[in-house]
DNA sequence: AATGGTATTTAGATTAGTCTAAAAATGTTT
DNA sequence: AAACATTTTTAGACTAATCTAAATACCATT
């Protein structure tokens, strides 16, 4: 069993490394949970030890499956808690998320399980953010090429689908990593090439040769 | 702000005094937290220092006005937690207490409103304990516990004061729920055992143990 | 009033989680 | 590849809450 503390470092991380493939910086870490670095190591040589994450030296931290399953199982309590509040008691979207983060440490699988029911099995939060199943299962999340995007729409980068190094060092150039945001300014018919804004900053033409290559979560705004 | 494991001992001097107007011993406490008596001595020192107990060396403890009042805040918190879970998630009376336990700590006033409001601000929590007002303040009703009744005494179970799985299967085993009648028919004095007819229907005996342990509200007849 | 028994407090240690400051490893730049 | 900057880890200390064991106070009986 563990801490609502360790609960919430595995959430930190759960969060980051989906953010970020490498895995989660002590920083990182420490700047989500706010806490120091120091800290950090401990916590995480703690985790290391219950096999609830893969830890090596100077080298980052990423989630065991056990431990993404406890990081799902907390989110899902999370997520439930915040439906409750907006649908059942009437809060409004952005009161919720303190009280969630308290909510989310009890302990108790046939409450959540009775929770989720009275709720009506939500799919996803008032955030629009999704319900991880009871085994602790992320529905996969809808997934585009950028090239099907219109103009205007949002988007983050979740992968790719081409692999040469020619194509990974332009993206590079262009500072698009996993995790970029994306807006679509512009389309240009004749050749299918697309104005982007990366991470809400620098402004790049892509031909429909890179954009075709790009997979995009859609997102809000 | 003070500490959940400073709001359970403010519970536990709570029921003390209630039960004992004397205040609240030591070891009483030491037992009523299931911590020893060591610890506390501690925690009595510290909330001592805070102002929310009066505590004199070897003379016990008592609440001061202002942790009374943080008691009955969380009091508030457990029993309507604990209409939520029986009235809207179904659960059982004997399933309730520990998860209450949990929820009486979640920080947030507004909160606690809403769902009281939610639940059609009840008066009695699902043992029949009533429920403190938003400010700290706890409708006292009549009520004698039923070994105190002499033989040929009508009453109405109004609450318990025992809150385990066992004890409330086995009331449930015996079809005592709040609200049922009882009459008394026959006392031992040997065992202070208690020979009763439920609901003007069964007839049962039950020991001391247990007739110590139910809330009665006398009636005629 | 002395004695024995129980209740309470003190002393000292332990665990979880945190911190600051210093040391060590890694990465970057010339 | 050397020098500097950044990141991470280590070392040592602190707080809250707990424990065991020993010391002390209180109380009831002779």
């Amino acid at each position: 069993m563990q801490s609502s503390t360790e609960e919430n470092y595995l959430k930190a991380i759960f969060k980051l490394t989906c953010e970020n493939e490498k895995g989660a910086s002590t920083n990182s870490i420490a700047e989500e949970t706010n806490t120091k670095a120091s800290s950090v190591t401990d916590m995480i040589k703690k985790l290391s030890e219950k096999g609830l994450v893969n830890y090596i030296k100077y080298q980052g931290t990423r989630l065991s499956k056990e431990g993404e399953i406890i990081a799902l199982k907390v989110i899902r309590k999370h997520r439930l808690w915040e439906v409750f509040l907006v649908e059942k008691l009437k809060f409004s979207w952005d009161e919720i998320h303190e009280i969630a983060e308290q909510l989310e440490h009890i302990r108790s699988p046939k409450l959540v399980d009775r929770l989720d029911e009275h709720l009506g099995f939500p799919k996803t939060d008032p955030h629009g953010d999704p319900i991880p199943n009871k085994k602790g299962e992320l529905p996969i999340q809808e997934m585009v090429t950028l090239d099907k995007l219109n103009t205007n729409d949002h988007g983050i980068l979740i992968g790719v689908s081409e692999y040469s190094k020619d194509f990974l060092n332009y993206l590079d150039g262009i500072k698009l990593q996993l995790g970029s945001s994306i807006e679509v300014l512009n389309f240009f018919a004749f050749d299918k090439s697309l104005k982007i804004k990366v991470n809400n900053n620098s402004e790049v033409t892509i031909s429909h040769k890179i954009s075709s290559n790009l997979n995009i979560s859609k997102t809000k705004k």
